[in-house]
DNA sequence: TTGCTGACCGACG
DNA sequence: CCGTCGGCCAGCA
């Protein structure tokens, strides 16, 4: 697919677009597949700002390494992220994903191109 | 412009 | 196992 000058938080936006229904990833794998490893923080701050953005961004796909729900508390409501994810499927206890390798999407390994 | 801050991560002791 | 540190880089005062 061709790649155009996009600025890194619509590459994030991109990715976390494509994350399939019932899948979560990690700050880390997105910003590995951007190219740029250590911006895992920068992942985190482009999710913040999505609530605003035109598309919607399914945020709560989107989990630490450990599969835990750091970002929570930036969904207004605490709980929402956990109910959004048990909604799909996925059993959270204590703001940690059960059996999170299971429903880990790896952008590296799904998305060939880059 | 400078200097913080941050939904992270891996390395180190 | 635990705390701390450097790297990453966009936004903001």
């Amino acid at each position: 697919m061709g790649e155009k000058k996009r600025s890194f938080f619509e590459k994030v936006y991109e990715v976390a677009a494509m994350i399939p229904y019932g899948r979560v990833t990690s700050y880390g794998a997105i910003a590995a597949y951007l190219g740029s490893k250590g911006s895992a923080r920068m992942v985190g701050w482009a999710m913040n700002a999505s609530f605003s953005a035109k598309e919607d961004i399914p945020a709560h796909r989107v989990v630490n390494r450990n599969g835990m729900l750091t970002g929570k508390n930036h969904f207004g409501d605490p709980s929402l992220m956990q109910q959004l994810l048990e909604n799909e499927g996925i059993e959270v206890k204590n703001n940690k994903i059960t059996d999170f390798k299971k429903y880990f999407w790896d952008p590296v390994k799904e998305l060939q191109d880059y």
